[in-house]
DNA sequence: CTGCGGTCCTGAAGGC
DNA sequence: TGCCTTCAGGACCGCA
């Protein structure tokens, strides 16, 4: 489930490999999956690859191609298509970007401008103050969790990330984000930033289902490094208390009851 | 306006 | 063994 590491590790590849080259055809193998009309980027180059919350931008000489790989969406650079490959990319000098999704939620799309990316700002950016993120908890009755997975307000943070944040922090992802206390905002604004960029480092998560990979096929390394995520029953990596799983906003939510308070 | 729950989709895993 | 149910989850939609 790429969040803002995965596609930062995925865009990072991209803009190594496809900057400048044209697109040469595009085969859409499920009409669902692409937004637009084909034809509308063909013979367009790549002029830039950028990356909003969880979404890749490919800047084109007129106009932008977005994706969104959502849960089990891949990128894959001259690799085979599989029952799984949805769009396949083809440039002049013969590279194929192939688009694979086995649950279908992820998307292709054509747009003229970038109105339609309404985000909060990249927590790994100077936009993302202390203040702005004090601000925000202030103002919110939902639980912290939801706040730091909701993408107008802020970009890019999905499940993994924001349970491994509140992990570090020491916080119970149910509390109400108004009344965490200004020592934990704190803490929690560093212990954000600190996951991602573990993220990064480490080239994304590739979780149990494994269907993260980066543009050439290999999996991430961040899940040997993380702390609650998927380890329910597990002894915790701070306290001798045990990793419980709850539901939160109807999502897997894990945490150490013992030490996030 | 906010917050919620349902929905999309497929395959894996668990229950009986 | 095999069928059926449940679960996973980002973002959007409709409803209270």
């Amino acid at each position: 489930m790429p969040e803002l590491p995965e596609v930062e590790t995925i865009k990072r590849g991209l803009e190594k490999k496809i900057v400048g080259l044209k697109i040469k055809s595009v085969k859409v193998l499920s009409a669902k999956n692409f937004i637009g009309d084909p034809q509308n980027i063909i013979g367009q180059k790549i002029t830039a690859v950028d990356r909003r919350a969880k979404i890749i931008i490919l800047k084109l000489e007129i106009n932008f191609l977005l994706i969104h790989l959502k849960m089990t969406g891949q990128l894959l650079l001259n690799k085979h298509p599989d029952k799984y490959t949805r769009v396949i990319i083809e440039f002049n000098n013969q590279d194929k970007l192939y688009f694979n999704d086995l649950r279908k939620f992820g998307w292709m799309k054509v747009v003229k401008d970038l109105k339609s990316l309404k985000f909060g700002p990249e927590p790994l950016t100077k936009n993302f103050t202390q203040k702005y993120f004090k601000n925000l908890l202030g103002k919110s009755k939902k639980s912290i969790k939801l706040i730091l997975m909701d993408q107008e307000k802020i970009s890019g943070v999905g499940n993994i990330y924001a349970n491994e944040a509140l992990f570090l922090a020491g916080i119970d992802p149910a509390r109400k984000a108004s009344d965490l206390q200004d020592k934990e905002i704190n803490s929690l604004y560093l212990s954000l930033k600190k996951v991602l960029q573990q993220g990064i480092l480490f080239g994304g998560t590739s979780a149990k289902d494994e269907s993260y990979r980066n543009l050439s096929g290999e999996k991430g390394q961040m899940q040997k490094h993380l702390r609650v995520y998927e380890k329910e029953g597990q002894q915790c990596f701070r306290c001798q208390g045990k990793i419980k799983k709850i539901k939160l906003g109807g999502r897997g939510t894990y945490y150490c009851p013992a030490c996030q308070k």
